[in-house]
DNA sequence: GTCTATAGGATGATAGAC
DNA sequence: GTCTATCATCCTATAGAC
């Protein structure tokens, strides 16, 4: 990744240790380490440690608000979009695997307003995954089973998935969308 | 729960404070004020704030890894363990789902021989589960999918289904392993 | 844009009285 | 078994020199 200020290259490097040890056990001066600096420095190009993590995990929140909002406009079938919803999250995690960790594992560490705002993002964005499950149900598309346990499933896998690329970061990744989809969808049976 | 001594109450405080804030993110006066104490009255009980993790961790981590000998020892088809597998899951989840999020979130703050002691349990119970998996597809019983996008897919979702439990508390116990492993074995289509 | 120096407070843990 | 007092260290962040 190409990185244009010297803001957003402190951002990087502070992601990669928030995925590493969490928010709460990355210090300034790590992250100034990292950047071959004095933790004091830092503060010449962003406003506080709540900065960056306000920065990482709203900016993504967005994409994948605004990755729902271009999938549900699609005229495609329930299931058409949930596929394209797989996509979506796996594109996501191959190229911002580390954004990723922080609004898993450290959405709670948000303050005040961008804390009030993740979480109404976040609602937004399962209850709209939701009541596509619901439609594929009602047209009879996707079994008849619990919506919130499909929708737990599908998304506990997606969200994690950051943590398995890593590893196996050498399959490709229209061959991991194929699998996938294939396992979420039809299962393994 | 019923708790039997001081030190196992200060380690289940301790465990519902991780849970929310993860292990970096909570103090000793944190836990102390949870159990109506002071700080340094934690000490009689416990040697040290890693001390109360250590315990956490490889307690469930020694509850996974001999359940999974106990299944691997049946006389049953790999889909089956695989089932009992998924049950085994929900029912540690059900019943101590903090030891669980430590598991999954804070294992990386372990020192020393845990840390290693850990990993090596990890490590384990993934390349049984995977052969658990390769067995199954092949006799046929399982689709010839990639067999670790499958134990990646299972294992996601069962790791954080302690997140979603708590949510959904009310659902009967029974009612989520028969739905989790119809979603998860045979998909949603 | 980076540095040194430091403020002001929190942190894990210990010593010793009760 | 709990307390108060405290240590030594670490933390985020600021001020001001270069």
């Amino acid at each position: 990744m190409k990185i244009y200020s010297r803001k957003a290259e402190i951002i990087f490097q502070a992601s990669q240790l928030f995925k590493e040890k969490g928010y709460s056990a990355v210090t300034m001066r790590d992250i100034a380490q990292e950047m071959g600096i004095k933790a004091a420095s830092l503060y010449n190009h962003i406003k506080s440690k709540q900065e960056i993590l306000s920065v990482l995990i709203l900016d993504l929140a967005k994409d994948f608000t605004s990755g729902m909002k271009n999938i549900e406009g699609m005229k495609i079938s329930p299931l058409q979009k949930i596929e394209k919803l797989i996509e979506l999250h796996i594109d996501i995690t191959v190229n911002q695997s580390e954004a990723l960790a922080a609004l898993n594992n450290d959405w709670m560490h948000l303050e005040e307003e961008d804390l009030a705002s993740f979480i109404k993002m976040r609602e937004n964005y399962e209850e709209h995954f939701r009541n596509i499950i619901k439609e594929g149900i009602s047209i009879g598309q996707i079994q008849p089973r619990h919506p919130e346990v499909i929708l737990f499933s599908i998304l506990s896998t997606l969200r994690t998935l950051y943590l398995w690329y890593q590893k196996r970061g050498k399959l490709d990744v229209n061959l991991l969308k194929r699998d996938m989809v294939a396992v979420l969808l039809r299962g393994i049976v």
